[in-house]
DNA sequence: GTGCGTGCAAACAATTTGCACGCTA
DNA sequence: TAGCGTGCAAATTGTTTGCACGCAC
């Protein structure tokens, strides 16, 4: 099984899951779910890839870029390729690990696919760019109008807002 | 005022608003509106902008990117630099005579801001691409909510629904 | 041994910027 | 005449790809 692989490779660093990812507080990931997705998609779990979840793991929500991701695992662990980064966002993203967000900065950012918070959206202050989430999801009656109306099946939807958030609110100058 | 500016530039063409823009059919532009909000931030309608605009007018619900408005205004009126239509695209947009949208294929794409036809949504095929439009709004009770709860004051939203188009539905095979 | 995954550098694509020049206010 | 707006080319930036190598199966 997968679980034996990941004890080193190129001969660089182990990284010790005797206590699993979960540590990282309440936006907990399953690893086990991240594992059986690996296998599924018949993919090797190598140190590079989980130092990446593992950095994703260590900062819930917050919506990572790729250069932010590769700068993460170096300063945190080991030097890896930032071309090595983005084939593994992708790959990530591809097996449903990840979801890729676009907040209009110009890069791409990415959090963890966490069916459990599913559908939650985000809230993005225009002043100090910061981005909260929300969890409500109330969104599915109207999917089913579209689909009446319209004849389109909704598979999924993104949505964002866009306003001034409390912090700058209360700062009244400037 | 602003609408005897347009007269020529660089004694290139010269183009006939004697019927104004919106001759394009139900998607129509107040060009006042567009006067107003150019001589608002005191910039000048050159021919080149208005060629941009008259793209857009000419193309109604087409969410077209900068190397397309470039193409189409080289088809149909004259050569123009692609950097002017980015610089025009920004400007626009920071006139609120735009829009930017972003439908993850690598490049902004831009729309009428269309006051009247406030918030509409997209409907995005994962088959096809196609965007398709919907106009309703039903997000203002979340809204409302949203500062009841979070504090956070919400100026605008974007939402987009990615699923399967009538059209794509119907072919069976493949 | 075959092939997947990686690192590095080169390639790409979208967008931005520096600069000289012309036209407009 | 002062400065905005343009065209062109060069520069930037985010992302992808080709290639050679090494480890895993």
């Amino acid at each position: 099984m997968l679980a034996g692989l990941s004890r080193q490779y190129r001969g660089t660093a182990v990284i010790d899951y005797s206590q699993g990812l979960e540590n990282g507080g309440m936006h907990m990931v399953h690893l086990s779910s991240v594992y059986r997705k690996l296998e599924e998609g018949s993919k090797r779990l190598t140190p590079q890839r989980e130092l990446v979840i593992r950095i994703f793991s260590e900062h819930p929500g917050e919506h990572l870029s790729a250069e932010e991701v590769h700068q993460l695992v170096k300063k945190k662990f080991q030097d890896i390729g930032l071309a090595t980064v983005y084939r593994s966002l992708e790959l990530l993203t591809q097996l449903e690990i990840l979801t890729r967000i676009n907040f209009d900065d110009g890069r791409s950012r990415y959090e963890f696919n966490q069916e459990e918070t599913h559908r939650h959206h985000h809230l993005v202050c225009v002043r100090c760019g910061r981005v909260e989430e929300y969890g409500e999801d109330l969104l599915d009656t109207l999917e089913t109008r579209i689909l009446n109306e319209r004849g389109f099946a909704v598979l999924d939807h993104e949505l964002k807002f866009y306003g001034v958030c409390r912090a700058c609110a209360l700062k009244k100058t400037n």
